[in-house]
DNA sequence: ACAAAAGTGTTCTAGTTACACCCATGA
DNA sequence: TCATGGGTGTAACTAGAACACTTTTGT
């Protein structure tokens, strides 16, 4: 090895990810109780391993804790103030990542402890855990008026009206439901299907789903997503 | 320490930046030749020391190689395939700076070939440097558009053709004037100088400067802001 | 007086906002 | 039949796009 690279100190580099879930009423994240520090919750994370690049490991770690594959994940910012980590300096790297909540399989983390909390109701958490959620939501409203990811976070099939709670939770706020409706149809992103929803309104609302063709052609041309 | 902490591999960490400056015609990259490979362009760059965070290191190598300090710097992304660097397992966080390229001294960057490079005209770069430099051109891309840190490129004092030239160099197209210079002054962020451009046009065209005040103010809450 | 760049105004269009009523259905 | 949420249309306004002529001044 080079006298160059030899010079060098290493650093431990961990992965953790900003998991959020909407249940249809608010806007989530999945915090866990892990090991070093038992009674505080912290974001799920882990340590990056030698064969797998930075979004391989997040998605493993992701994997591991909650069986979700094929989730939306971002990487959202790297974080390294040298005391961030009291016990050993780390640079951690944060992704944000957007799950179908119904997916989630809550044995699967097993000798964890894990909870969904509101984004408007969160417990103290651990290091600069605190500061990751805040960026991690910053940049989900951000994202979210531009490009029309709130998809990733409802099931395959899924109503006007619970996109239109959803965008509500994001943003904290009450859009209009006709302007809603008519800036996310004019998108063409959408598939209306025969089925309504049953039981949860007397008249039901039909379903959609969305177009996955269209979708991941045009995910990179939004501008101006939110409706008033 | 602790014992989950024990088992786990460290890595380098390396910071890189993507220094954009602006020479009134042509948008431009700084580039050098260093070290290791001595027959390649490359990314300014360096290593994370124990003392220091993220930005920090970043800032230091910058102000090591260029001389500049109190520059625009914002991280851009966090890199790291496994075999990235051939020699050694490094994780390299990209960090982008707008500079203003008067200011910049390349007596400073002593030992080391220093360049500046136009974007569209780039040499073929160490390592993953292309990758990062293109995603930092669409960063800037999409930035720009909304909100207005042009004006971390361009000296204190500038003209609205000056200013017009960077974002036609940004984006490589011609923005019609007069839908640009109305839309750049009702922002309110500019105050109009007494002064004159001289030498240029036979006119001169009127200096403005950033009412950094309001600037830094409302520098979070633009959204919108290309002209036609 | 002319060449070269600076500066400025208007019309048209498209998109955003605000707002209120009828519809379908299960109980 | 009535209560609940679903679904739709229109008018006013605002922002963006397209477009051309006059002004200043050094040579």
């Amino acid at each position: 090895m080079l006298d160059q690279y030899k010079q060098q100190r290493p650093y431990l580099v961990a992965l953790d990810s900003i998991i959020f879930g909407f249940d249809g009423e608010s806007l989530k994240i999945l915090l866990v109780k892990r090991g070093v520090e038992e009674k505080t919750w912290s974001l799920m994370g882990g340590w990056l391993q030698p064969d797998e690049s930075l979004g391989q490991a997040a998605s493993r770690i992701l994997f591991e804790l909650t069986g979700l594959t094929n989730v939306y994940l971002e990487q959202l910012h790297a974080f390294g103030e040298p005391n961030r980590d009291p016990i050993v300096r780390t640079v951690s790297v944060a992704y944000f990542s957007l799950v179908k909540i119904a997916d989630y399989d809550s044995k699967i983390s097993g000798d964890f402890q894990a909870h969904w909390f509101s984004i408007y109701d969160l417990p103290p958490l651990l290091f600069d855990h605190g500061d990751m959620v805040d960026l991690a939501i910053k940049r989900l409203r951000y994202k979210a008026a531009q490009h029309p990811i709130g998809f990733e976070l409802l099931n395959e099939k899924f109503t006007i009206p619970q996109l239109k709670k959803l965008y509500d939770a994001i943003y904290n706020t009450e859009f209009d439901k006709r302007n809603f409706s008519r800036k996310i149809l004019s998108t063409n992103l959408l598939i209306k299907l025969p089925e309504k929803q049953k039981g949860f309104s007397r008249r039901g609302a039909f379903f959609y789903t969305v177009d996955t063709e269209k979708y991941h052609h045009v995910a990179d041309s939004f501008l101006n997503f939110i409706p008033s």
